[in-house]
DNA sequence: CTGTTAGCGCTTTCAC
DNA sequence: GTGAAAGCGCTAACAG
């Protein structure tokens, strides 16, 4: 295997320098006689010369490639996500690394690291790392992130959030709105700020509506995910549900934290022969793809997935081609995504 | 933002050449005497420095980056694919670019070049594209491919290939040995080779055993998605689906040409009051990670995807890191997944 | 318009 | 063990 062609080999064949090859072939407008220009053109179409933009990017300093670091791909939020910045990517002539954290804040520190050094400029980023002294030395550095997921307090960085909290409420609030009192809630620990957020926007709207709970209605998993385990949140919503179930009062509807882990609670209950939302009416949160495919289709929250990855990549590269100078924070607005997992009481005969 | 230390400034500070700063900050074995390396290690500290491996790239033409081109990361057989190939990449020190192509040629075309451009020397590759051109001139560049999915014939790379005929004949004698005689297809149109794979291990299967089948039986989509369109397969399950129930001799079990098209086939049925599996069975074909989560949870063909990327990523490096030098075929093996959505009537009450 | 030239940050002979 | 120096492929002053 030989050599490729460089613009060297392409001037002297066209007798001519690598200034104006380069001149012709990185096609900014910089004038050159038509004449040339088109030998140029045909020397290297002859040659099959296909840039090797390592050369450029050492010199102007711009890789155009960004990064994106995420907890899994596997996971269909953050695939639709991906998918969103993807595709702006590409439309503005950039690439993207794909990197799956796994959670670990290792890993995260890591990429981090290794991503600089390939001089990524721009860097997407679900944090999970709680200590951010390396993405701060980073962004001295000159690095530019977005933040979105998790957020990360007191970076200079743009940021996306998503209402969380004003999404646990609405969800609440929908549950009441349609009749139900008692209203359990089944979560994944509360690790991360948005599950906390959550939390106490399902508390928030009990309290604003004067409803109480009973303990037992309450089923957060105590031990972080295994997120290697696959199906783990599916799992999780099982085994809560199972608990919940051993109570003695039971709700007449469940808000769940997302909907993959909803998936579990309807699996359960199903399988217990309780019929959604007839008996149990089930809420989930996010709004993935799956959510309207299950029967009964899923009663959601709707976090705008690709979109938000559009958002934040579009975000991104603004500030990589300056135009953009300032960090700018969004915030998402949750919305109800009405389907046929919650009951509404009011509609029916089952008025108690 | 003031530009980053280089080898040359640390060279400078430690009072020595940037040959044996770079011989210690790179690590491989070349001996300094352990004082000086100490010395540079202090230093490169002290400033905070990061390599540039721009630099070392163009220097020895190895990007350590590889890149993926698949229709959508949205689809969760082609994210667990995903999923796989990064851990292993991460683990051997590269990096993964992920491309998304729509299925569409033109867009594949633009990653296959301008990922060349960016010096990558691998590529894990679903193509869609029909002229294998552009594709056979960068691996006479030297460029190193393993195809999956979508296989590409008479191509000089290494290619990963599921036996899709096997599994949809192993799918159809699962139904068959289960006492199902009336046996429907639902599929996506046969536009690509492992789609017509699947639907000849169907028609194998019936004619071996010596089934017939009724026309209405087999439902092919005519027209191609519009991939871009969200849950367009679910769509697509529905629709034939209707197609299908519209006929006067029903079948007791319809096999599906993949997961996601059988979930709006499950919804439809279940929409029209018909149980699952007691009076019709469906036979899935993936096995993605929804798949058991759906009640009933789908009895499906495994195609090992998480493994597969893990596969194709370890294969290519291998090819890259020269411990391989041939390219190498595989072929993957299906496996039945049973779980519950299709009905052994030899155990039943319905035996007819 | 065009060519000369000096690097971008790093590795790697080659000589000492 | 160590350093000088020559590039890797490209761009961008600068001079003509």
């Amino acid at each position: 295997m030989k050599k490729h062609p460089t613009i060297y080999d392409i001037a002297k064949k066209a007798d001519t320098s690598t200034a104006t090859v380069s001149r012709v072939l990185s096609n900014n407008g910089y004038p050159v006689r038509p004449e040339l220009r088109d030998k140029i053109r045909k020397v290297a179409e002859e040659v099959n010369y296909i840039p090797n933009v390592i050369g450029r990017q050492l010199k102007t300093n711009n890789s155009m490639t960004i990064g994106v670091i995420i907890p899994s791909i596997t996971n269909p939020f953050y695939s639709s996500i991906m998918l969103g910045i993807e595709d702006v990517a590409r439309s503005r002539g950039y690439h993207v690394f794909l990197c799956n954290s796994h959670r670990s804040p290792q890993l995260e520190e890591e990429y981090l690291k290794t991503l600089f050094e390939k001089q990524v400029k721009g860097l997407i980023v679900s944090s999970i790392s709680p200590d951010k002294k390396l993405l701060g030395a980073l962004i001295d550095k000159g690095l530019n992130i977005v933040a979105f997921d998790q957020t990360i307090d007191g970076l200079d960085s743009s940021q996306i959030h998503f209402d969380y909290q004003k999404g646990g409420f609405m969800a609440t609030e929908h549950l009441i709105k349609s009749g139900h009192q008692k209203i359990a809630l089944i979560s994944a620990p509360l690790t991360r700020p948005s599950r906390k957020s959550v939390y106490e926007g399902y508390l928030h709207a009990l309290n604003q509506y004067g409803l109480g709970v009973d303990k037992s209605w309450i089923q957060i998993a105590s031990r972080e995910y295994e997120e290697f385990e696959r199906n783990y949140e599916f799992k999780n919503g099982i085994e809560l549900t199972q608990n919940l179930l051993k109570g003695t009062d039971l709700p007449t509807a469940i808000f769940v934290c997302n909907d993959m882990t909803a998936f579990g609670v309807m699996n359960e209950l199903i399988k217990q022969g309780i019929k959604i939302p007839e008996q149990i009416s089930v809420m989930g949160f996010d709004n993935i793809e799956f959510s309207e495919m299950i029967t009964p289709p899923l009663t959601t929250i709707q976090q705008p997935d690709y979109e938000m990855g559009k958002l934040a990549c579009n975000m991104l590269l603004d500030q990589l081609d300056e135009k953009t100078v300032e960090n700018v924070d969004i915030m998402l607005q949750p919305r109800i995504v009405d389907r046929s997992s919650v009951l509404h009481l009011e509609d029916s005969l089952l008025n108690r």
